[in-house]
DNA sequence: GATCTGGACAAACGTTCGTTTAAATATTAT
DNA sequence: ATAATATTTAAACGAACGTTTGTCCAGATC
């Protein structure tokens, strides 16, 4: 009997990886991104990542295994950005509009894992729920910590946490979840290549619609 | 042998039609919802809405049918609310905040309906691919023809319809895409009850947006 | 009363699913 | 060179998959 690294400790992917490991690695993501991840089969994985059945299961466990890994592999590095760019002494708006933008080149460095994680949000396989919610607790202390909690009462109850951070979430990642289909359909009056202005653009965004809900109190929701 | 109805003129759900298939639309909307389409088997569909197995494709024609009613559910209000309000003689940013309240309303009416189009969005289901492209081909060009064809050139090409569209559907969405998750991992600072407000926040955020990008140029991206 | 039809049923079809096993091979350390 | 560990392999497991088949029945139609 063959004995199986632990799949829990090892690495999702990295240079001194074996080489089968992150062609599985790879190869699932951009398959989970393009069909989903239930939609896809194990066998598929292994004839396009081109390594044997098995081996996916020793070296994620499952294939549960192999998407938490995906899953941390977006996770981990989407929470050190977050951090390192919410903290600083300077003024609320400075450290958002910095940080947008550094989430939207993030997500455009790994469109792909983004998609998978977005997608897979909603629904409750039950071995991934604990992951996502563990990663999201993490995600919306950041924000509360940093941004949040320095708020006026007044404020934070007029710009709900629960409303705020799906929102700039969703906001940034819109691009890059509807572009597969987009590219499928080009409409017309389609302007093709936006990449490199879509930080600047997508922070400019949410800046103003969080500085005007800052600024002043809703209307009554009545006419 | 039972003759079937046509699947592609049939209603996806009434008044008028028979129990069994409201049955069967309702549940697999549920479940689609909570566990994906892919991950949601046509048995359990079947069990839960209290028919029999072969009903399904008798009513649906196969499971990729039951799909295609769902989205087409989703999709005809949503285009309906958005030519209804995007209309108008009424400035742009009038039409635009009515337009996102109205969305933000119809979207919290069919959250599970919304959450198996948005989930299904990027993944190529190949008998899905077209229903999904010509939906959206709609879509973009309802808000093409009521908006962005008024804007000046230059504000074309400052805010590119290729993100204004997805933005603001996915910055409504947001808060029913995430609830799922959020309401199994309850983060610390949560504020519950927020339904009745959200239209206006929402529309509040998207609009104080929008206007920011178009009263002023965005700064140079190199610091 | 005979015929037709929409609706629902149980049973089975062949295929694919994720996973496991045990042997074989490659790599590394002693 | 030898032992130990790491990786790869072919084959098979039971379970679940979506779909098809043939039958049955109540009510409408002739």
């Amino acid at each position: 009997m063959s004995a199986s690294p632990d799949p829990t400790t090892a690495p999702a992917e990295g240079a001194d990886a074996p080489a089968a490991k992150n062609a599985i690695f790879e190869t699932a993501v951009r398959l989970f991104a393009s069909q989903g991840y239930a939609a896809t089969g194990v066998r598929q994985v292994a004839r396009e990542a081109g390594v044997n059945l098995a081996t996916i299961n020793y070296f994620f466990g499952s294939k549960a295994g192999l998407l938490s890994a995906i899953l941390d592999s977006f996770f981990g590095p989407f929470v050190e950005v977050m951090e390192n760019n919410l903290q600083g002494g300077e003024a609320i708006e400075v450290r958002l509009r910095r940080t947008v933008k550094a989430i939207a080149v993030y997500i455009g460095e790994v469109p792909e894992r983004m998609i998978i994680t977005l997608t897979e949000l909603p629904h409750d396989t039950p071995e991934i729920i604990d992951l996502k919610a563990a990663w999201q607790r993490r995600l919306v202390g950041v924000v509360k910590q940093h941004i949040f909690d320095h708020l006026d009462a007044e404020t934070q109850s007029r710009i709900p946490l629960a409303v705020i951070a799906p929102a700039l979430g969703s906001l940034v990642a819109s691009h890059y979840l509807f572009r597969p289909l987009l590219e499928k359909s080009r409409p017309p009056g389609w302007s093709p290549d936006i990449t490199e202005t879509y930080p600047d653009l997508i922070a400019e965004l949410f800046l103003n619609g969080f500085n005007g809900l800052r600024e002043k109190a809703l209307e009554a929701p009545d006419d």
